[in-house]
DNA sequence: AGTATATACTTAACTAGCTAAATAAAATTC
DNA sequence: GAATTTTATTTAGCTAGTTAAGTATATACT
């Protein structure tokens, strides 16, 4: 295996791992987290917006999503065009929201850490150039 | 999400589904082919040095092992030590690896292909700074 | 209007990672 | 030598991605 490929897929694995660290003490996992996240960018989003904006399949957002809404994070609500749903974050998530951005703000901050501004510029477009 | 960590989570991602897409003429999924491929470089291996070189837990190596066996790619033998099993490739596995390993150095060369060999290395050296 | 096509979401089934707990054999300790 | 601890593997159950196929509603076409 090219040593880059593999690296990167070992600090893909490191990382989400670490997320999942840090999301803990919230019970949540670092995929519900970024619905979350992008939903609360949004205020309210369907679910095709969803995925598309995570540039993931829609069947992983369906599930992730149903989860949220079991765990009471997020609101289902039906919209005009009966084929979609709305989706929106719950009291209880608008309310712990901030917290957990903070220490993933936190976390992150403290993973790049380790490489300069530049540095971390230089990865972000090295990393864009693979396609 | 920091953006390097949201691209290197979006490249993994990419880069398995390649190495899949890859992989699909041979019947082979890229976390089978990366447990043929540890064994292959070192003849035999038990379970622990498996999942030990390759960075993950044992469950998985136990899930993938099997399912390589059942699929006929590899061979499980008792080991003197009657805890662990030692682990070969299977004749069919010897007689297509060639070609199998030759699809995915092509596939690799052309991954990184975008990045001169200075940059690759940066790159690695970049990513190994990230723990 | 009625049919065909497109879109939104779901279901099923698979790979692939993880943790926690169980089992069995080996090695260590007293 | 018996009891304890360690090691190797497994089992169960979860998240999280994928593809393929299904359902229901909207939209477009003739």
């Amino acid at each position: 295996m090219n040593p880059l490929i593999h690296e990167l897929f070992q600090k893909s694995r490191f990382l989400s791992q670490e997320v999942n660290n840090t999301l803990k003490e919230y019970n949540l996992f670092a995929s519900q987290w970024s619905v979350l996240y992008c939903i609360q960018r949004h205020k309210e989003m369907t679910l095709t917006q969803i995925w598309k904006y995570l540039n993931v399949e829609a069947p992983t957002i369906t599930r992730t999503v149903n989860r949220l809404a079991e765990l009471g994070w997020i609101d289902i609500c039906s919209s005009k065009d009966k084929r979609e749903k709305i989706v929106k974050l719950s009291e209880q998530a608008l309310q712990q929201f901030p917290a957990i951005k903070a220490a993933m703000t936190e976390f992150e901050d403290r993973m790049v850490d380790s490489l300069s501004d530049d540095e971390e510029a230089q990865m972000l477009e090295l990393l864009q150039k693979i396609k």
